[in-house]
RNA sequence: GGGCGUUUAGCUCAGCUGGUUAGAGCACUUCCCUUACAAGGAAGGGGUCCGUGGUUCGAAUCCACGAACGCCCACCA
């Protein structure tokens, strides 16, 4: 006979059925050309990450909506894999090197990728095996790599098929460059950063047309916030309307320090109430200036080495690091009597999102995708609303990213990643490039596999508002463009998990919470369910905050053992599907209806997207409802003689339970798995049911929906009955165990009728000797009552407790409360223990002041019960 | 400079399209180890739903303005 362990063990039920499922084949849909598939396609976590809160919650979600539609009976793909993140996993495996010693320069381009794809090998599947820990039941036989064979192909064609289209053009071009990955960087790779910076001003130098000396005197002066890329200036510009500029262009212009003549210019870019309304321009180092350079056909002249030191075009701070530069220059400047002053200058400057690093406006040749064309179509695809994002506000901010698109730097000077096909280039391709085209790569293409032509488009696309534009919109272009289709219908969104204080975690700011960790004390389970939970939005996070989880799966696994307890002697096996509900005792109707209920709602939120909706839903179903009351409700019937009674309890406990089990499963695989196999052991039509609960189907029907308002309208009497009795009880001070005597006064006629039809129940919770109801009962002194909004509950004190006496007892209480809180408002207010008292001690204090007052207000409540 | 989000109990947050007395978890108080569960049960205390004004028979919910905090975007040198 199954039967359950006192206690819930995790590990072993968790590493038991997952090995299973995988090994079953249970996560590899079978193509069937007569169902519509649903598939989603994992974001790839990068190959060097570990398991985070983030993609606890991402994985999670996906994992719900994979097991729910799988329970569906559709054929369900979960594609997994992990991206090959160029720059990041370089960085890993330069550090790992550095230890040793070594860097990538010693060892060369083809034995340094060598090295990284030992890495892989070594280290590649850390995180997807903590996401098997997690339960996500992805189809591992399609595990994919951004750098695998298949997926460099489609790179290659996706670049061909672009190339020949004219849409990928190679130019020079002001890009962002990090000086310490010493590549470029895409304008999404370098995120800006409010900064608290200086803004200097110099004069620059004009030639005397008398003495053909440089002098300040007439000279412009300027405001930048970089004075070494002076360096590199070409031209000093003004806008055109500027009274105050009037016939500058007739002067001749030097630059300081290395005194070459610069070109004036006039630009409508200038904005005249900036810094001085002159600006230096210098195209090589600065994208507006760049701009302005091709407008008025001026030189390019860069003056930084890949690593931002100075060139030889900056002599005479040739060598010098650019920051180092700024300093010296400024001392010159000083020298010479040309500085002016500096102001502190808040603004933003850009950060390699990998390194950190300032980075720097460089010109180099890089490679681009021209987006405009793309971004028309992914724009045109939405707004006929193929593709759906939701929350629905991100609808906004998707659309105003790809009308105000740029040109999408692809090229990166790193050595890990795809390399550009065309030959003598050294470059390799962003990361991002193989990333876009995942959806369908990973199913094939450019092949047309029938994996391809039965899972693409995919379904839902579930990530956090992150990647955003670095990856979502970018699939839905790629998508249109190489596959004509859009790559998945829906794009869920969900919040960003933080940490308590608001920042972001990670473990160099220490205040990381490691999802292994919790799986390793509570349970998968319990970390998916509390997460769940709290993702309503953004999510901030504590170690307290997985309690709900964790007691949840505790109530679950005793909620299921006390059915198995109960079932010993169950011999006749499932409750039929087609039972007739209508001839069971109301508190099954009741129970039934409710579930019915909660089923509904739960397949409603899930349909929105609603899911922490509708774990909260279930949390409630099954706590509130079925341990709370039904539980509570049934115990006589299963120990009493009444076999017929018993027999259909028995058979109600076991539906529910197992109804409840596949509502449950997509959040909380594990658990449920485990308690619903070991149902399965006792059914009598065990070889009709599935062999796992992964293919149990999924319990809502629309067409059969049994709602029982009569035995619910009954229920929400009875609670009111069996709330006001406790609560005398309760308030009166009188034992549990003391049977009383109860009079419950219905203020309808409809109410009485209610009450009639869970008398017993009534009676049973509360402990009643008897129970009557009267509608014209008329209380008399040994009597006190209470009031609910259908009804009146009264009980007899008389002999049960002294009214006087317990009156005097309350009161006597009252009294003690008062003198307390009296010492203590003193204490408070004395302004010297306020200030010298230890902040606790004071806190305390306050603390138990607030609990005095709210016992003393309860004390004075029960008091008027006997004044009534 | 634009855009978005958040503000509800001591703490963390639910509250979908406006509708009984605004809910949950944690914490707190009192009682209870009742044979599923003390990681539990029962009974409680605690809220001018950020502010102001408006729409409405009715507003936590809708609108306007404002405040605080947070996020995203943007070429002000």
């Amino acid at each position: 006979m199954a039967e359950l362990a006192p206690r819930y063990n995790p590990h072993e039920v968790e590493k038991k059925w997952y090995e299973l499922w995988e090994s079953k084949g249970f996560f590899t849909p079978k193509i069937d050309s007569k169902k519509k598939p649903y598939v989603i396609v994992i974001p790839p976590p990068n190959v060097t990450g570990i398991l985070h809160m983030g993609h606890a919650l991402n994985n999670t979600i996906q994992d719900i909506l994979i097991r729910w539609h799988r329970m569906k009976g559709e054929p369900t793909l979960w594609v997994p894999g992990t991206d090959h993140a160029g720059i990041a996993t370089q960085n890993v495996v330069e550090k790992k090197l550095a230890k040793e010693g070594k860097t990538r320069q010693q060892l060369g381009r083809e034995k340094f990728i060598e090295e990284v794809w030992k890495w892989k090998e070594e280290h590649g599947s850390t995180i997807t095996h903590q996401l098997r820990r997690l339960g996500a039941s992805c189809d591992w036989t399609r595990e994919r790599f951004t750098m695998d064979e298949g997926l460099s192909k489609a790179v290659r064609e996706a670049f061909t098929k672009l190339h020949k289209k004219g849409l990928i053009y190679q130019g020079n071009y002001i890009i962002n460059w990090c000086p310490r990955c010493q590549t470029a960087l895409s304008d999404e790779e370098a995120p800006y950063t409010e900064t608290e910076g200086k803004l200097y001003y110099y004069y620059y130098l004009v030639k005397d047309s008398k003495t053909g000396k440089l002098t300040k005197e007439g000279a412009p002066l300027i405001a930048t916030t970089r004075p070494e890329t002076m360096l590199g200036d070409i031209a000093i510009a003004v806008n055109p309307k500027d009274e105050r500029y009037k016939g500058i262009e007739k002067k001749e212009i030097y630059l300081p320090l290395q005194n070459r003549p610069l070109h004036v210019i006039k630009d409508d870019f200038v904005d005249p109430e900036f810094g001085t309304g002159v600006v230096k321009v210098t195209p090589a180092h600065d994208p507006n200036d760049f701009e302005m350079a091709i407008r008025h056909n001026l030189e390019q002249r860069n003056i930084l080495y890949p690593d931002a030191r100075i060139n030889e075009n900056g002599k005479p701070y040739e060598g010098l690091d650019r920051f180092e530069a700024r300093k010296r220059i400024i001392e010159d400047l000083k020298k010479e009597g040309l500085f002016d002053k500096e102001i502190s200058h808040k603004h933003t400057v850009p950060h390699c999102y990998r390194c950190h690093t300032v980075v720097e406006p460089y010109l180099s040749k890089q490679w681009f995708v021209k987006m405009r064309p793309l971004a028309e179509r992914a724009l045109k695809a939405h707004a006929e609303g193929k593709v759906k994002i939701t929350p629905e506000r991100w609808n906004k901010v998707y659309t105003n990213w790809l009308e105000g698109i740029r040109d999408w730097c692809i090229s990166r000077q790193i050595w890990w990643g795809h390399p550009i096909p065309i030959e003598g280039d050294k470059d390799v391709l962003d990361t991002w490039f193989s990333s876009w085209l995942w959806p369908f790569s990973t199913l094939g293409w450019p092949q047309k596999t029938k994996e391809l032509q039965y899972f693409y488009p995919t379904s839902d696309l579930v990530t956090a508002p992150e990647i955003l534009f670095f990856w979502v919109a970018r699939m839905i272009m790629a998508g249109l463009e190489f596959m004509g289709e859009v790559p998945f219908k829906n794009v869920l969104i969900h919040g960003t998990v933080r940490a308590q204080s608001g920042l972001k975690m990670s473990k160099s700011l220490g205040n990381a919470i490691d999802p292994l960790e919790v799986i390793d004390e509570i349970g998968a389970d319990a970390l998916r369910q509390s997460l769940i939970m709290l993702a309503a939005q953004d999510v901030y996070l504590s170690k307290e905050k997985f309690e709900v989880g964790k007691n949840f799966t505790n109530k679950i696994w005793n909620a299921a053992r006390f059915v198995f307890m109960n079932l010993q002697d169950f011999k006749k096996g499932t409750l039929d599907p087609d039972f007739d509900f209508r001839k069971l005792a109301p508190v099954h109707r009741w129970i039934l209806s409710r579930l019915e209920e909660v089923t509904h709602t739960v397949e409603e939120s899930l349909g929105r997207f609603a899911l922490s909706q509708a774990a909260t839903e279930l949390y409630h179903f099954v706590w509130g409802k079925f341990c709370d009351w039904y539980i509570e409700l049934v115990k006589p019937a299963l120990t009493g003689a009444d076999k017929e009674a018993k027999l259909q309890t028995q058979k109600v406990l076991f539906f529910v339970l197992e109804r409840t089990l596949r509502l449950l499963h997509p959040y909380m695989p594990f658990i449920t798995e485990e308690i619903w196999q070991k149902l399965r052991e006792i059914a009598k039509d065990k070889k009709k049911w599935p062999q796992t609960l992964m293919f149990a189907s999924w319990p809502f029907d629309q067409k059969k929906h049994y709602q029982d308002s009569e035995s619910e309208e009954s229920f929400r009497v009875l609670e009111q009955a069996v709330d006001g009795i406790r609560e005398l009880r309760a308030n009166l001070g009188i034992p549990p165990g003391q049977r009383l005597k109860a009079v419950i006064r219905p203020k309808s006629d409809h109410v009485a009728k209610a009450l009639d039809v869970f008398e017993k129940e009534i009676a049973q919770l509360t402990r009643l000797e008897s129970l009557e109801f009267k509608k014209d009962f008329q209380r008399s002194k040994s009597w006190l009552g209470t009031a609910h909004s259908d009804l009146e509950v009264f009980i007899q004190v008389e002999g049960v407790i002294d009214p006087e006496k317990e009156k005097a007892r309350i009161e006597r209480k009252i009294q003690e409360c008062e003198k307390y809180l009296d010492s203590i408002r003193k204490k408070l207010e004395n302004p010297s223990f306020v200030a010298n008292a230890p902040e606790e001690l004071v806190a305390e204090e306050q603390g138990k002041l607030l609990n005095l007052e709210s016992l003393l207000k309860t004390h004075q409540e029960h008091l008027s019960l006997f004044s009534q």
